[in-house]
DNA sequence: GCCTATAAATGGAACGTTCCAATAAATCAA
DNA sequence: TTGATTTATTGGAACGTTCCATTTATAGGC
């Protein structure tokens, strides 16, 4: 089985009897060439099990085709969703995209993207791992490949970002708290090492402000972004002497874990505490009770941070503006029942 | 910023006074070289920018040090569980492998399969889609590229396969449901295009046989392996004259797709209805209910793979044993309560 | 029939590495 | 000292492509 050694361009050449800058011609589809002989190397191609070789070909075209995708955290069915809308349009541009994991890990993320750099990716797109530290793309930058980040960014970086409106949608999820009439407020999850963090927790403080909750009623509780923080960040909330009765929480996967931690102390979201997610992940919308989440369009930034990845090959700069995507606040049973009361007021005031 | 034209290995050995083979054997770590000398080296390689191109050298080596890793729905959280634990094992061993996923479709996999070829992968670790083409992989074999395939296999192929014992798992999940009283079992979800389905009914048959449930009250549907499949089956199921009382599903996707609907109907997955799930996701243990599942150890099988893969890459060859996980039930609350009464009656009768 | 224009195919020099064989320098035995 | 041995370093030929500049074949115009 061990494959006599690999076949070559010349070996085709050999077979079809043309000569080895014929056979590139037909590989690179030119139309220099006469359809017979095409068809003729095409079959010596067949025959022989010829497989291209574009490491060798990079050597001299200095034109890679292949883009890189570093998510910091694979089984967050968030990030899986982005990187399938990347998939979809980098599909259509006849590119495959390699996806590399850093598992939210600096250390491992300067791996991949050491490993990928040599590989010569024509472009990346990076969400990078938590801590990351700011020098990190220097070099990357240096060797004047395209970089795009996607739903995160860095704090002083030039380096364009694709993410939604995190400000906004947290904004709106703690008015849509206040409005269901709750004062003492909650923000779960997160840390304050992530640019994101400092958005969210941004809108939500605003909305305070903006509603008159003093700083006395809002509480702040980092923690993991996974359900095993959202529980845990319940559980110091509520032992706290002024407890809150409403939380915003950081993104869906903490959200989770505080519905958990409430079911385990007998409490019921929806009707005992209210919580609003961040992302709206696919199970948001199954969960029992459907949790109420700031809807990102994931797949939609996916796909946006691919285009703007392809046009910033095509006109070979390194530059690009951010995009912020629209969000939008998906109203589920986790905060609770419509009160009717309250009245007609505040349906999205301000 | 755009980097005047990339620094290669003789850029570097001019800078540091030395020949470009030295700097080569500086940058594979050799021990013929003077401390101080490789010292030096690396000093101008870090001033000068330089990125290793490991295309180049695979010219040279025929060795490449990079693994493919071929996954059929990246937004299932249990393949995304697959993908981590192989990380694991690469990580250690200094490689970073390629994830590409084929969203279940046999032609996008054609494409990322090649692609992945001609990038001279030293290996490729493989959860065919759904449909995949018998001859799929008689290139890469014949290209002598160790495949192994994960948690999926093809019909009639040589290619070593690591996967759960699909047929033990349904067995013992489908006794479960017979001891608790049912007599009226369904099997959901799958299709009989992929082997594991058959390996997965014919541990439900095989139960069924074993304890006597005939052929007339056993009812069989096929379908996505998605919640939105879960439910359809269920629907579909109580509308036949036959009703079934408790099933089987063909993974937890389709488990709590029958969940839902369930709900939907009024009915309570447990108390009404007996439900099993397959792979055990990490949802599984915090659904409402929880659901009762085969747990087969997925980052274990992922890491297994991974290492075959790597012996397979070491000892030069295309051929490894099959491994079977062991699997075992994770018995929840979606089956209902135990019954003390157990013994008697049957109790679910009708 | 000859010249020119067009179409089709080709040889050779890169591209950035590795690795073998060879050289140069340093050390040692006598 | 001299030759042998060891230790560091080096030039050059590959590796499998692309692409430019040529060559060769085909057709057209007169």
């Amino acid at each position: 089985m061990a494959s006599r050694a690999k076949a070559t361009i010349l070996d085709i050449a050999r077979e079809a009897g043309v000569s080895k800058s014929t056979v590139s011609l037909v590989l690179q589809g030119s139309g220099l060439i006469r359809p017979e002989t095409a068809t003729k190397v095409r079959k010596a191609i067949e025959d022989v099990g010829y497989v291209y070789n574009r490491g060798a070909a990079n050597l001299r075209k200095a034109h890679s085709n292949v883009i890189g995708m570093v998510i910091n955290d694979l089984t967050n069915p968030f990030f899986a969703e982005l990187a399938v809308g990347m998939e979809r349009v980098f599909q259509a541009a006849g590119i495959v995209p390699f996806i590399a994991n850093t598992a939210e890990n600096p250390v491992r993320q300067e791996e991949v993207l050491k490993s990928l750099m040599e590989q010569g990716v024509a472009g990346l797109i990076v969400s990078p791992a938590r801590g990351t530290t700011p020098g990190a793309f220097r070099r990357i930058e240096a060797a004047g490949v395209p970089v795009v980040f996607a739903m995160r960014r860095l704090p002083e970086s030039r380096i364009p970002a694709i993410a939604p409106d995190n400000h906004r949608g947290a904004f709106l999820a703690t008015q849509h708290l206040i409005a269901k009439g709750h004062r003492r407020l909650a923000f779960f999850g997160g840390s304050s090492d992530l640019v994101v963090y400092h958005d969210r927790l941004g809108g939500f403080l605003e909305a305070c402000e903006t509603h008159g909750i003093p700083a006395a009623d809002r509480t702040i509780v980092e923690g993991e972004t996974s359900r095993k923080g959202g529980m845990a960040c319940l559980e110091t909330a509520l032992a706290s002497p002024l407890s809150p009765t409403a939380a915003l929480c950081f993104n869906d996967a903490v959200a989770f874990g505080v519905m958990l931690a409430l079911r385990k102390r007998g409490l019921e979201a929806g009707t005992d505490f209210a919580v609003v997610g961040f992302d709206d992940v696919a199970e948001a919308e199954h969960y029992i009770p459907a949790l109420t989440s700031v809807a990102v369009d994931t797949a939609g930034l996916g796909e946006r941070a691919a285009h703007v990845m392809l046009k910033m090959i095509q006109s070979r700069t390194t530059r690009a503006e951010d995009h912020i995507g629209a969000v939008n606040l998906a109203v589920r049973e986790s905060c609770g029942p419509d009160r009717n009361a309250r009245g007609a007021g505040m349906g999205d005031a301000a």
